[in-house]
DNA sequence: GTCTATAGGCTGATAGAC
DNA sequence: GTCTATCAGCCTATAGAC
């Protein structure tokens, strides 16, 4: 027992180290200097050895990005423990948010950089990764509020449309302000309090 | 007369043949697209002579994102026709939305690419560029809205608050539309739709 | 003003030795 | 598996001839 399982351990070690160079250049210095020399001087090998554990520069930022998506996830997990809906999804804009501003570099890969990768990671049918997970999220306090009878969702069309709704406020609110940090001049902490309460008197009956 | 005008002409001529030639390469190729030897080849000089006309690349990037203020503004102009401050607003969000999805490379290059050359266009407190003009489009109808006394705005704060509100959503559907085609799965008609109504509910006094 | 030539970098990826 | 060496490009920007 063991040479085939370690050898396979031990290649599973430089992969996640590979990732973790690659992690720390991206989050210091942008997706832009994610480049193979620059991990390979990271981790201490080569160039030419990287491509032994990823086909190319591509893999690597999509295996960087997907722990992105896993982070958010777990940005999300206190939020999940509150039983009220309307809260729990405030809670969870807040959280969302907050990961976005400070995780720029992160945020920036995960959606706003190269399709590609968003895609590669968001566009599948799987129904278990971090990314659908994370939207489902927002999704499930929604459903319950439409089960509630407290907004006006007949199907699920209707819900994943007032979840899509929702999502897009927030990923504006940090887009907007990765991009443009000092215009429009409304703080951070007001345009979400100002989108949040525009939302909830938005969706809910009256 | 002449021979100083002219040149300064003939100058002005060469300078915005370079630029129209850089925006035709972000629109079809995108932004990483845009080097001097593209637009050199592009305008038949040899890419030493673009130095001549622009200090850098940079400088060259700046005045093809300068151009996609003015065609958002322009893309508002049509609404800004209607007297009816919500009917205006929902126009101009929508004409925001569709310039985007229409624009995409340029979109990004205002919004989304690099923060350096949307400061050097928004951060700046001359209040007639393109920007600040497509920007005060939509602060206008709101402080209408908060004069008719239909919405709750005490100040102007408040008002520019509730504006940037719906900047956030209208750049959230854009910017996740371009990163994300697919997913969320609601179709950008009904997003825009739901976005508004919601807006709209959630600002308006009963 | 415009050119050629070039400095002085950078990139992803691969062949072939060990 | 890991290396060195290299292919085959790409880039911005400038010096200096004309």
């Amino acid at each position: 027992m063991g040479a085939v399982e370690r050898r396979a351990r031990q290649r599973e070690e430089v992969r996640s180290q590979i990732v973790d160079a690659a992690r720390d250049i991206v989050v210091n210095e942008g997706y832009h200097a994610l480049t193979m020399r620059r991990i390979a001087e990271a981790v201490e090998y080569s160039p030419a050895a990287i491509y032994q554990y990823f086909q190319n520069r591509d893999a690597i930022a999509v295996a960087v990005t997907s722990e992105g998506f896993v982070q958010l996830l777990h940005a999300f997990a206190p939020s999940r423990s509150l039983d009220n809906p309307r809260a729990r999804l405030e809670a969870i804009a807040r959280a969302y948010v907050d990961f976005g501003l400070t995780n720029p570099q992160t945020y920036r890969l995960m959606f706003m950089e190269d399709p590609e990768i968003t895609r590669a990671l968001l566009a599948q049918p799987d129904r278990n990764d971090p990314g659908t997970q994370a939207y489902l999220a927002i999704v499930e306090p929604i459903a319950l509020l439409a089960q509630q009878g407290a907004i006006d969702a007949r199907d699920d069309a209707s819900v994943r449309a007032i979840a899509d709704t929702l999502w897009v406020t927030v990923h504006g609110i940090v887009s907007l302000k990765l991009t443009c940090p000092t215009f429009p001049e409304t703080p951070v902490d007001v345009l979400i309090a100002s989108a949040m309460r525009t939302f909830f008197e938005g969706i809910l009956k009256r």
